[in-house]
DNA sequence: CATTAAGCGAGACGGTACGTCGGGTCTTATA
DNA sequence: TATAAGACCCGACGTACCGTCTCGCTTAATG
């Protein structure tokens, strides 16, 4: 017996669903700061309170609709060999962040979290690019034996490309390659 | 003579001063989200309009009291070794970002940026960060004769603590001797 | 000379002139709604201190730039005859009062009047209305001899017709003949 | 059935009394001049969004919070003698007028409305003093069959008493007994 | 089958910040 | 000392969004 008694009208998953769907839509369409709750409700043709009831606020909806869902776009391949992974994760990294909706909303929200203690510790809940890295980082321990940490590689291999992003630097500008040779040089040696 | 008309009253340098020191007053006191221009213009025994004179939105207000006077909590002496100036710079970074209050600002204003296009403009008019790093970036450079630009330096030495700040991660944990280590390494391989 | 030194600049009349002229001019663009003190000021090419010089709030200017001019709209040559003066009184009033721009400055201030007392001594030291009547009443009391005072008289008189205009009813309706005579019985019979 | 759509929650009757009761209590408190929004809407323990929800603008509430409720003051006993009758209501206009804050309220309004045509509409919609003498006006023009119609006799019988007191003349000098006698007389010659 | 209790869409509620506007004062340089 | 210009402080304006609440109406599971 999970919760609840099971008296009472069933909360409705098609109205969940059309609310996921509509701040999907609304975010390409109107962007991230002229989000709403009341422009979602409506939009998904849904009383406010039956987003609260599922949500508690706005991150949330936009976590869970935006960022949950978008961790495929960060899922690579492997191919066994570790430089390759590298590449190939830091290309997905950039797209992800830089030019895909899914990012837009993350960075948005990792933005929230900087001043909304609420919204930090929902993203620290899931640690959406630590754990999208982790296949990778932990084939690139591997084949390097690095005594460098989990922890320590992945910031090494996310951050440069990060920073320049959420800088306003030109996304395009990232050598990938480059940075997948330096991060594999640092593992070698350290 | 820089323009000026020289008729009418001329602006009060001091409530320009007053609304400076009040929002960095106001950041300590009830934090970045607590901020309002309504707010900071009483803090300062200023009317609202005046507020709205010298700076056109909230972004730029907490931009100029908190962000660009803090740049000195970025700079650090240079001992002339490059190794040992890069961690010198990296703790000062740490400290700046994870710990001081004009880090919390910038780090709130880098968050408008991401869904805020002014507020982008804003701080792409002057990169606080990159022109802290330049001159232990030049430094290092020099001493390693790495191939690398000064840009893709700069990403490599502040990415990865700013990627695990900015990730809501423990800045104490953060190993600045690690970091610059790793750091040597890539530019003297590259 | 009348007060003052007559040290140092003296007050500018043309000044003074231009801003009678702008209220007036304005009055009629833009209706006394939209009259501010710096559209005043900027029609004259005048300064707000200037303004504020001669006249201490909105009301003494519009008073003096409307009302007071436009008196000679109440001022009707005398017939002799009592029952002739008595209806052209009337009609001017009426024309005054409900189609001239300086009536509808009038009824404007005696508006104000009604919630400011600073306007309400302001139209209290010049009775416009009954000033402008006062050869008209006297000449009908004396035709009469009737025990009526004179303001009781002027009431009589202005009064029905006042009271349609002000009340927003049509004033092409008021009968000013029929009124005239009313206003004459009742002086005859008292 | 009249009308409503029945979605939705309903508006609170008790938001409304709150604000109808917040003003007649500033009205008395603070007076007309210093009544805004902001401030009933704080009185009344009620958001300012819901004073806007009812009211469009500041003259609509003031008009129904303290004209509309105020008729009974201007409603007077009929005796059926028509020159009593007349006298009575003269004194009740006079005391209504000059000395009631319904009063004060309706004379600040017919203010407004000489130069904001809504606020004109508004007072135009419900003609309170005309109808306050209908009665009044009808028995005295049975008694003298006189050819003056209602409307001609409204005017004659708070034409006079209104202008003095519009004035800013000494209410307490309004002989109502005399102007009674006068309306009467008009009435039985005409 | 009737009851019951929770979810539902709708939209009003109390709050609070926004950016603008007007009033009346003050401070420059110039005349 | 008056002037034109325009910045100053103040505070009301009407709008927008937040998150909560209250309607009448479903929609199951329970009795």
């Amino acid at each position: 017996m999970v919760g609840a008694s099971g008296r009472g009208r069933p909360r409705s998953e098609s109205a969940r669903a059309a609310v996921l769907h509509a701040v999907d839509d609304l975010l390409v369409e109107v962007g991230y700061a002229a989000l709403t709750m009341k422009g979602i409700a409506e939009r998904a043709g849904v009383g406010r309170q039956t987003v609260y009831r599922w949500w508690s606020n706005k991150a949330e909806v936009l976590y869970e609709a935006s960022v949950l869902d978008a961790q495929d776009e960060l899922a690579v391949p492997h191919s066994g060999d570790a430089r390759t992974d590298v590449e190939a994760y830091l290309n997905a990294l950039v797209a992800f962040l830089a030019r895909s909706h899914a990012g837009a909303a993350y960075r948005a929200l990792m933005g929230e979290a900087q001043h909304d203690p609420a919204v930090a510790r929902l993203l620290a809940s899931r640690d959406i690019l630590g754990e999208s890295a982790a296949a990778t980082v932990k084939t690139a321990i591997a084949a390097t034996s690095t005594t460098l940490s989990a922890e320590q590689a992945t910031a090494l291999l996310i951050g440069p490309a990060f920073f320049r992003i959420l800088s306003g630097h030109d996304a395009d500008n990232i050598d990938t390659g480059a940075l997948a040779d330096q991060f594999m040089r640092v593992l070698k040696q350290g």
